[in-house]
DNA sequence: AGCGATTCGGAAAACGTTTAATGTCTGCAG
DNA sequence: CTGCAGACATTAAACGTTTTCCGAATCGCT
């Protein structure tokens, strides 16, 4: 009989014969195909129970040209913002039927580009380009060898003509001063990142957009900038408390910004939020640990990842892709160092 | 000609036309195979890089039953451990030329069993099954499904005949306790998590082991268990701290603990690491951010997912596997509240 | 009874590779 | 001149599906 197959390889053959029918047959019962009789199509399904058969995928992925896998790129795997991305691509993937292969390049343009040859060259049905936080543009990949949809998720370029995800960045800046207006606050402080991030100027415009419509004037000398760290945070709080009419809330551009900022704050021996309110951004995993926990804008991680992954699947579905910056808001977390009742 | 074929799928009998070859050939001098005149070769050659042309791995696999492909079923893809060892996993198959699909199951038996089941169907050639932390034992998952090599990640089970890969507690535990002992602190208080987790059981283990390999006694009145969090670290270091003979050190069985502990410790207006030194464990992110940065026993999570994943291709190689539970040893992380100079 | 439409089932050709088998040279030893 | 052993190259059969096409049977009409 078919015994001479390698091991537990049982082929829709084997089925076709125990159920005393045709391949074809079998396949037509496996997809749902009309025109076979119920009788028959009990006696194949039996028959796949009985042998425990499996389809094997491969086989008809190769006949069918879909794989119904896509591929993701991360920058950077263990970068603070990742998980929670990846976790929702996973799952709009795989409840849709697909998925998901997990690469991650380093940042190195090299390893990127061996991953996108495996990728293609396993027939992956659209890739999804992630990045963390910092590095936010760069060239094109080489979409050149494929013609697979691709979508850049917290990354985007101009080169090219693909959909690419961010987070609001200017909303959230705003988001978070306008909350502090409306708790009264008057003189807020802006401790910014490095000006080079698109970030960094996006989250000011927004900053200076909500004080504007408030009626507050912009004062420049209120708005620090340095590095994206913790001392950063701690030192440019100094240099603002110090200032002839110092700031009553600060809004810091990181959540480490914001840790530096408390300590800077601690040191002075000032209470927060009733002598300053300080409010943070990213929602990083330590902000609610902070003394006191730390009121933030979140990234809209969950949303972006499933995001992309939608538009994906569309994209891979047929729909037409657009060169399309989709800017997803960010949210307000409200814990105690604003002041107001927390969430 | 072949344009037939759909939009830009140039396969190898383009190649053979245009190198005026058969296909035959061009596999050749794909995959090295000798006795092709050094002279067509290059022909072969100039036309693949003419045509741009990359294999279809898809039929290649079928032919070969081979796909270069393992999975991951994580049980929390946002578990605080999962990272580092999907990280070093993904480095070792990429490194060996596999790539990885990325499962979660949300610790459901429902989902990882489909998840299962599509690995299978998609050929495979071997499954990495990981969890983090709390869930460490559970029944065999479908494996009469296929017959494809398995390994267990931080987790285990004893009804199925599969390598497992965890942390060495017993060892953590002894190596945190013996630290304490050799910076002269003797009256060394242990707070632990649950005892139905196998890893505070060991933890506390190792921790007695210590004591006895320096000859001190083990005083009950010094442990005490409680939850992980950081509610009960604290709670039960102020009980601790209430003994008539109070502790010169506590170690926490997890960095939540620990954190729990170090507020107890600044509420009491003791010093750290002068009055009491405080030893975590696990290494959590925020362990370095504490008041002072907090001495931990790390996890060696990079070290057991690069275990894994040679293990999972080793088997796939076609070595035997055994049902051995590797211990992988944990490493001290020297900081500052245990009173030794930081690493 | 005739006949088109509908329903069911199978034969065979794909899908893009690899590989075993086979054939054709060329050169060289006897 | 024959025979034989490489060295190259090709043919064709796999791999396990899906799918097109075709034929046979049945059904519902006139």
């Amino acid at each position: 009989m078919s015994r001479k197959r390698s091991a537990n390889a049982v082929t829709i053959h084997d089925v076709a014969q125990l159920a005393e029918v045709s391949p074809a047959t079998v396949s037509k019962v496996i997809n749902d195909v009309p025109y076979v009789s119920e009788q028959t199509r009990q006696r194949v399904l039996a028959a796949i129970d009985k042998l425990n058969y499996r389809p094997n995928v491969i086989a008809r992925s190769l006949r069918k040209s879909h794989t119904a896998t896509i591929g993701l790129i991360t920058d950077d795997l263990e970068g603070v913002f990742t998980m929670a991305m990846m976790r929702s691509i996973e799952e709009v993937a795989s409840t849709q039927g697909f998925s998901v292969f997990l690469c991650n390049s380093y940042g190195e343009m090299s390893r990127e580009r061996a991953h996108l040859e495996v990728l293609l060259a396993k027939q992956v049905s659209g890739i999804i380009l992630m990045s963390g936080y910092k590095v936010r543009e760069r060239g094109a990949p080489a979409l050149e060898l494929g013609r697979v949809p691709v979508v850049y998720l917290y990354q985007y370029t101009t080169d090219v003509d693909v959909p690419c995800i961010i987070p609001d960045d200017l909303g959230g800046g705003a988001l978070g001063t306008r909350h502090l207006l409306e708790l009264g606050r008057r003189r807020i402080g802006f401790v910014n990142g490095p000006l080079h991030f698109e970030a960094s100027q996006q989250r000011l415009i927004g900053y200076q957009q909500a004080l504007r419509n408030h009626g507050i004037a912009f004062d420049p000398a209120l708005v620090r900038t340095g590095k994206w760290n913790e001392q950063s945070g701690y030192e440019l709080a100094h240099e603002l408390m110090a200032l002839p009419q110092p700031p009553d809330a600060i809004f810091c551009a990181s959540d480490s910004l914001a840790a530096g900022a408390l300590d800077a704050l601690h040191e002075l021996g000032l209470r927060i939020p009733q002598d300053v309110a300080v409010v943070g951004f990213d929602n990083r995993y330590f902000s609610g640990y902070q003394r006191p926990p730390l009121t933030t804008i979140a990234l809209p991680l969950y949303e972006m990842g499933s995001l992309a992954g939608e538009l994906l699947l569309k994209a891979i579905q047929g729909e037409p892709t657009h060169r399309v910056i989709h800017r997803v808001p960010c949210t307000l977390i409200k814990r105690l160092s604003c002041g107001a009742p927390p969430d």
